[in-house]
DNA sequence: TATGAATGAGAATTCATTCAT
DNA sequence: CATGAATGAATTCTCATTCAT
C-alpha cells in the first residue's frame, strides 16, 4: 500500500517530466497528479533531484540490460549490424519517455549528468563488445572501437530522437530506419562496387 | 562601451552556463562576473531566457554557416565524406562549449528547445544537401537522405561530445576520429572487399 | 509494561531536549530513541509541549520539595546559611539535566514560561522561609526578604550553571563552591571585623 | 536609505522577540511589523537565527561596556560594593528588553548560546576585575574570585529579571533592590555585630 | 546608460498530529 | 495498547525583475 503511492509518485513525475519538462514540474505538480499529500512525497524521496536520479537511474539501466540480451546470432557481419542496429532503435523506443525528457528538457544537475555518462560509459562498453566478434573489426585497436562504438551510439540516438520523439513515429518505422542506417555501411560493400 | 558590457555579460554568462548549467547559473552570478551592477542586464536582454536563445543562437547559427562552408570538393565520395566528417568534428571542438552547455547540463524550456529543434533541422538540410552530390546516395529518397544525416549527425554530435567535453581532447585528435568514423564506411568499400 | 514506554519517551526527551535544546528536538527523534512508534506518544501525552511541561513541572517539583527538606538544624545563622546554600547546590547538581535545558536552550513557549515562574515563585517562598528563622533577618520586611531570596536563588543558580554545565564538575565541588559563596557572606561578619 | 530598512527590521524584532518571544516571531511577522518586503529581510540576514545573533552580540557587548565604565570611585569597599551592584541593575534596566528575549524565552541554538556563553565570561572578567580592587578580597585565589564573580552576576540578574522583567518595575525600584542586595553582606558587618 | 536596493510571487521543505489497521 | 503511513498547514528562503535615482 505504501509502495503503491511511491509508483503513484514515479508515473505522475514521469508523465509530467515528458509533458512539460524536468524544471517546469513542480513538486506541487507531481503530487497533484499522483493523488497524494505534499508532505507525501518527502516520504519517499529526498527532494525532486533525488527523485529523478533513481527514476533515471532505473530506467536506464533497463535500457543497458535489454542492449545486452540483444545479438547471439552467429549470422554475417551485416546481418549483425543490423540486428543490432535494429535492437538499439527498439529499446530506444519503449524508452522514449525519458530519451526525451533527458534531450529536450534536459535537466541540468551534477549528479544527475553523472549518472548519464555512466549510462553511455555502459552502453558504450556493450556495443564494444559486440563490435569484438565481427570480423569487419577483427584489427581495431580498444580505442578504435571505443570511436565506432560511440558513433553507433549517437547515430541510432540522434535517429530515434527526431523520429520517435520530434516526429512521433510508432516502432513500425524501425525496420525502415535500421535498414537505411545499416545500408549506409552494409550495402555499399557490393552495390556500390557493381 | 556599451557594447563593452554586453560583451562582458555574454562572455561571463557562457563561462557559468558551461560550468554550471543554465538553470543553476544566477543573473546575480553572470553580473557579478561580468562586474556590471544587476539592473544592467535588463538593459540589454529582456530577461534570462531571452539571454540564453540570443545567445545559443548565434552559436548554432555560426555553426550552421561553418558547416555550409564546408565541402565544396570534387572528389570522391570517400574524400567528400572524410572531409565533411572532419569539417564537423572541428566546427564542433570550435563550439564546444555550447556543445556542453546543451547536452550536459539541457536546456529545459519550450522556447530554447525549439532553437534546438531549428538548429538540427538546418544542419539536417546541409549535410542532405551534402549527401545529393554524392554518387553513392543517387537513387535515395528524400526520406532515406534526411535518416541518413540525422544519423551522420548523431554519430559526430556524440564522438565529439564524448571526446571534446568527457575526455577533454584538443584539436589534434580531430583527424584519428574523423578516419575511425569514416573508415568504418569507407574501408569496406575497397578494402574489405579485397 | 505501558508505562515502560512512557519511561522510555521521557529518558529519550530528556535526553535530547539536553543535547539539543527544546526546539530542535523532534518527536520523530524522540521515538525513535525511545524505540517505539510515532503514534504511540500520542497515547502518553496530548503533545510536545504538553510532554514538556510535564516533565519540566516534575523536575521542578522535584527540586522544590528537595530545598523544602533541606534546614531544620538550630545551628547559627552562618551555618544555617552555609547549609542551605550547599543544600542548594546539592540539589542543582542532581538536577543539572533540566537545569542545562531551561537555562542554555531556553524554553520558548509562553505555557511552559509559566511553569518556570511558578517555579522560582515556590522556591523564593521556601528560602523566605528560611531566612525568617534567621536572627539576621530579623526585622526585614517581606518584600526585603523577597529581595534577598531572589538575590540567592541567583546566586546558586549561576554558579551551578558555570560550573556544573558549563564546566561539568562533579559533586564534589559542592563544598568549595558553598564555602566562598557563604564567606562572601559569612567571614565578613566578625574576620573583617577584627 | 538602506540602513534605514535594516534599522527597522532589527526594531520590529526585538519589539517582538519581546513580546512573543523568539520562536513565535516569524520572519513574515518581522517584515510586516517593519513595514518591508520579505526578501527584504534576506538582504541584510541570512537567517532568523542570523539576525538574532547580530542583535544579541550587539546588546551584549553593550552591556559589557556599560559595566565596565562603572566604579572608579575610591571608596571603602561597602560603598564599592553598592555602586557596582547599583551600576549592574541600571545596566540591566536599561536592557530588559535582552534579557527578557533571553531569559524568558530562551532561543535554543548551539551558536547563541555560544554568544551567551561568552558574554558571562566577559562580564565575570570584569567583575573579577574589579574585586581585585577591594580590600576584603586581597587574598581569594582567581578561581576563588571567580566563583564570587559568578554569584554576583546571578545575583543581580536574577533580580533584575524579577523586578524588571516579571513586575516589570521602573528604575526608581534601583536604589532599594541595590541597598538590600549589598546590605545582606554590608550592614551586617556592623549591625549584625551590636 | 548605469545603478543596486527593494520587491513579492512562488517553490521547497518540515514536522506535529491523525487515524485506519 | 501499538503502529507508522499519510497528511497539509505553515514557514523559510530564492531570485528574476523593477524602478527611483
Amino acid at each position: 500500500m505504501g509502495e503503491d503511492k511511491k509508483d503513484n509518485l514515479i508515473q505522475a513525475a514521469l508523465m509530467l517530466f515528458e509533458e512539460q519538462g524536468y524544471h517546469t514540474t513542480k513538486i506541487s505538480d507531481i503530487v497533484r497528479e499522483a493523488g497524494v499529500a505534499q508532505g507525501t512525497f518527502y516520504l519517499y524521496f529526498k527532494s525532486k533531484e533525488d527523485m529523478f536520479r533513481s527514476i533515471a537511474e532505473a530506467c536506464l539501466e533497463e535500457i543497458v540490460v535489454a542492449l545486452q540480451q540483444g545479438g547471439v546470432s552467429k549470422d554475417t557481419d551485416e546481418q549483425k549490424d543490423y540486428l543490432m542496429i535494429r535492437r538499439a532503435l527498439e529499446v530506444y523506443h519503449e524508452n522514449k519517455t525519458i530519451l526525451k525528457i533527458i534531450n529536450r528538457h534536459g535537466v541540468g544537475s551534477q549528479e544527475i549528468a553523472g549518472v548519464s555518462e555512466a549510462f553511455y560509459q555502459q552502453i558504450m562498453m556493450v556495443i564494444k563488445q559486440a563490435l569484438r566478434d565481427e570480423a569487419m573489426y577483427a584489427n581495431y585497436s580498444e580505442d578504435q572501437l571505443e570511436i565506432i562504438a560511440f558513433s553507433k551510439i549517437g547515430m541510432v540516438e540522434m535517429v530515434a530522437y527526431q523520429w520517435f520523439v520530434v516526429k512521433n513515429c510508432g516502432s513500425e518505422t524501425i525496420n525502415a530506419l535500421a535498414q537505411i542506417i545499416v545500408g549506409d555501411l552494409g550495402p555499399c560493400k557490393f552495390k556500390a562496387m557493381e
